[in-house]
DNA sequence: GATGAAAAATCCGCATA
DNA sequence: TATGCGGATTTTTCATC
């Protein structure tokens, strides 16, 4: 992967703010034409620095209502055992995001879902239902705070 | 804010995806026009259920090569105090999530950062000295399982 | 909600440093 | 290898039905 300069990561910022932001006008922002940030944008994508354009959408909207954050605890750690979880996670669409972890316990996942009745049934099937969850903690959200992929740099 | 309908949907699981799909091939997928769909995205954006168009930036590209999971407690709960957290944290370039949760801990973080030392100069800033963290607990992501705000519906 | 024309943005070749 | 310019193509936008 090239290194980025200080016009990529200029046109990155903007991107992460607003990825619909015309070429002409990012150009202004860093002093470049538009061609030029648009082979940026697309050398960028193609490189994956860009992992994808997305529109964030409101979960309310949608009548997903709950953000709820749980801990996963293991019985057993071998790598076949760790990767069965991590693919039932990851084909789950509840699941929103899901990271292995360090410390006392291995996964710390975030669950979005309509309402809590529908939460009990996802731990019930992804949680009671296998027998490599030790245990696990739920907190649930009463404020999302922030919620962005916006990295600050 | 009015009631989403199938078509309203249809179109924001599609732009969740990629926001950059043409309003004529959204319209091909959902049945409808080019500029029935423009409305459509339109007004979603007006009323807020699209609440933005971003790049989704892979973190370790831009030199952000740890995602970090942080407990809080407080000592102290009264809103005053639970307000004057939110707004350090929200105000934190480190910290990319903040929700405010329900159970053994008040706020789930996540913080993203160049390395150890970073996030460690991070918690002496927000955490150490402030009077009203009793106590924090960190995870550190040893793996991107799923990073989406892809909502499955 | 659909159609079609105008406006705007994106994309591409070419010349250049 | 990367930039800027100009024009072709595609996409968005807007008026009308």
């Amino acid at each position: 992967m090239t290194q980025l300069d200080d016009f990529d990561r200029a046109i990155l910022r903007i991107l992460q703010q607003d990825n619909r932001t015309t070429q002409h006008k990012i150009g202004e922002a860093v002093n470049l034409s538009a061609p030029s940030v648009q082979r940026r944008i697309r050398r960028m994508e193609a490189e994956g620095v860009i992992r994808a354009n997305v529109a964030v959408v409101d979960p309310a909207a949608v009548g997903l209502q709950l953000t709820i954050f749980v801990e996963l605890e293991l019985v057993s750690e071998t790598p076949d055992e760790i990767d069965a979880v991590k693919k039932s996670l990851l084909n789950a669409p509840e699941v929103q995001q899901c990271f292995y972890v360090t410390g006392e316990v291995d996964f710390m996942v975030v669950v979005v879902v309509e309402s809590m009745a529908v939460y009990e049934d996802f731990t019930r099937r992804m949680f009671f239902e296998n027998g490599n969850i030790r245990k696990f903690r739920t907190f649930v959200s009463m404020d999302t705070i922030k919620s962005g992929s916006a990295l600050g740099f």
